[in-house]
RNA sequence: GGGCGUGUAGCCUAGUCUGGAUAGGGCACAGGCCUCCUAAGCCUGGGAUCGCGGGUUCAAAUCCCGUCACGCCCGCCA
């Protein structure tokens, strides 16, 4: 099973096993067992290597003479044609017909479960992602945040796991109140604007009311009227929900679908809040009315002086809730709430409670400082996605003049969002970005462009092929050849291996996608595939199919759409 | 001032967790490749004291200590 689903690993245990063996044989006493380390030599030098200063040291033997041994002293591991001491390092060279085989078929028999694992894990897994506050559409400064999120998402599933994709909705805190009052209190001039969406219109009255110094009294006092439950401020707060509608079509426009929604408002009504407040009384000091924590020498409010709740309070009602729900639960969050995600995490501990594992992103700012809906100066995720459509449009018109209007929509549809979703996930999250138009829509180099341009011509190979079945393993032997197959075999392991719980490394999905797809062209130009003879023609062919089908998966994981035509 | 994070060619970035053989890529730049399955492609070239200084090690971009620069946070906002 494993040497289909997961070639290389299995080619890589077994030569693991034989090390291991000969170590056994050269040191019978050794405890504990050596193990091997196997790590990825430079170009040329073979596919595994084993570093021997370590063992040598260890056993009080050189490197010479463990290599000659192994290599003398036991037959080859399976899967390997050629073993060569370098220096130091003891490395193997998998033979590229057996890997061929195994990978071909594997893919073949898999098809888009290739990579993915089909053993299912327990334990229920809550990916809370994105819960931008409904106060205006989303910008691309925290565009990280769905986009990292939903891949992780996608990640888990790859690798077995029940997860839930959670949108935690601040539909009861100062940012909302803002804009209800503006609602309620500003008289816009709309001539200037007429933004389709609810999101980019109501923003407005958020953003002109922050602008008022008195607005804040009144602010309080809706808030204070919200949480006692008075049904006109309650009434009043729906306005959010339109605002939340333009955040979910946004996510839509990029592949992102969450499978609930759950509104803060729900703990203040039910009593939760209340009630964990009354689990911690015990624990705070009071301050004229106000209810605060003392966490690492520092005051943490739970409750104002009117006795209106703050963030954090209601925040651990909702964890409480939300482990009842799940055994794992996972948040995506921007870099500023680290101390705030600290501070929630003390208090669950308080409470002998789960306590959340947070993955930080460090946030995308313009050249002139941070993205801000207050102040205004923003790039929103809207305009962005729009604009690059509009430019794979432009890009599509220009190359394919042929094609008509329906399928160049179709594709600068596919291309536009996938574009920026490739973009902001291959850069790792704790790293801070600049938004600069140029490269948040390049389409060359390492982008999804690129990647679907591969995918199109494995596409458009396959379409003038017709059928054509089998292949024979030994007939491909071209370098670009045998180094595609090499990228393709290690799929699996890259999924398995990235999908760590405190650091999922997602932007190497973009990584192994472009190294793919490069190979891939290089493999275009060195090899015909329609013009070459039998039995060559069809073992092209079905690593072409290969090549198309891990693509598909890959962009799968990453939310890509593969237009199969450019 | 304290906490967390980041620093790799002109610009962007992988590798850092788990130390190993000439530090991978991309953009930009210079040159070459479409009578040949889509040139959003391919090939060649120049360009890196891995922020800086110590230390540990047979071996350091990677680990430890110090230091500097930048970002985020330190609110009865979220």
């Amino acid at each position: 099973m494993l040497a289909q689903s997961n070639p290389w690993l299995y080619i890589r245990k077994g030569v693991e096993r034989w090390i291991e063996g000969g170590f056994s044989a050269l040191a019978p006493k050794q405890k504990p067992k050596l193990r091997a380390k196997l790590e990825q030599p430079p170009e040329g030098m073979g596919d595994f290597a084993l570093p021997l200063f370590e063992i040598a040291s260890k056993l009080k033997i050189s490197p010479e003479r463990i290599a000659e041994t192994l290599l003398t002293e036991n037959e080859r591991p399976p899967g390997i044609s050629k073993m060569e001491r370098a220096g130091g390092y003891l490395n193997f060279w998998v033979d590229s017909e057996y890997l061929t085989d195994m990978t071909l078929n594997g893919i073949i028999n898999l098809r888009r479960d290739y990579g993915f694992s089909f053993e299912r894990k327990k334990g229920r897994i809550i990916l809370e992602h994105t819960s931008a506050n409904p106060n205006g559409p989303l910008h691309v400064g925290r565009a990280r945040n769905p986009i990292i999120g939903d891949t992780i998402a996608r990640l888990l599933r790859a690798n077995g796991y029940d997860v839930t994709t959670e949108y935690y909705v601040n539909d009861s805190g100062m940012q909302v109140a803002t804009l209800v009052w503006g609602h309620l209190n500003l008289d816009i001039d709309w001539s200037e604007s007429s933004h389709k969406k609810a999101d980019h219109r109501y923003v407005r009255y958020y953003q002109e009311t922050s602008r008022l110094p008195d607005s804040e009294e009144g602010i309080r006092k809706l808030l204070k009227d919200y949480e006692d439950g008075d049904p006109e401020a309650i009434r009043e707060f729906k306005i959010h929900e339109e605002v939340l509608e333009g955040i979910i079509q946004s996510l839509e426009e990029i592949n992102i679908k969450h499978d609930s929604f759950v509104h803060e408002s729900k703990f203040l009504r039910s009593g939760d809040v209340a009630a964990v407040v009354e689990k911690l009384r015990p624990f705070c000091k009071s301050e004229d009315g106000s209810l605060y924590l003392e966490i690492d020498a520092e005051n943490v409010y739970l409750t104002r002086r009117d006795g209106t709740t703050l963030y954090i309070i209601r925040d651990v009602a909702y964890h409480l809730d939300k482990f009842k729900r799940c055994d794992i639960a996972i948040n995506i969050l921007g870099e500023d709430h680290k101390l705030e995600s600290k501070q929630l995490g003390k208090i669950l501990d308080l409470l002998g409670k789960k306590k959340p594992l947070v993955i930080f992103y460090s946030f995308i700012s313009l050249h002139e400082g941070k993205m801000s809906t207050r102040r205004g100066n923003i790039v929103y995720l809207d305009d962005l996605v729009d604009e690059s459509i509009s430019r794979a449009r432009e890009e599509v018109k220009k190359r394919r003049p042929d094609l008509d209007e329906e399928s160049v929509e179709r594709i600068a549809r596919a291309i536009g969002p996938s574009a920026v979703r490739y973009n902001i996930i291959k850069v790792q999250p704790q790293k801070q970005i600049e938004f600069r138009w140029e490269e948040a829509l390049s389409f060359e180099g390492d982008s999804a462009p690129f990647a679907q341009y591969a995918h199109a011509r494995c596409s458009s190979i396959l379409r003038k092929l017709g059928e054509v079945e089998g292949f024979e393993p030994g007939s491909l032997i071209n370098d670009s050849e045998i180094r595609v197959i090499k990228t393709l075999a290690t799929f699996p392991s890259l999924v398995e291996e990235i999908c760590d719980f405190e650091r999922p490394r997602v932007h190497l999905l973009t990584s192994f996608l472009y190294d793919l797809a490069r190979g891939f062209n290089q493999f275009y130009r060195d090899c015909p595939v329609i013009k070459a003879e039998e039995p060559l023609r069809s073992s092209r062919a079905a690593l072409v199919m290969c090549v198309k089908q891990v693509t598909e998966n890959c962009a799968n994981l990453l939310g890509l759409e593969m237009p199969g035509e450019m």
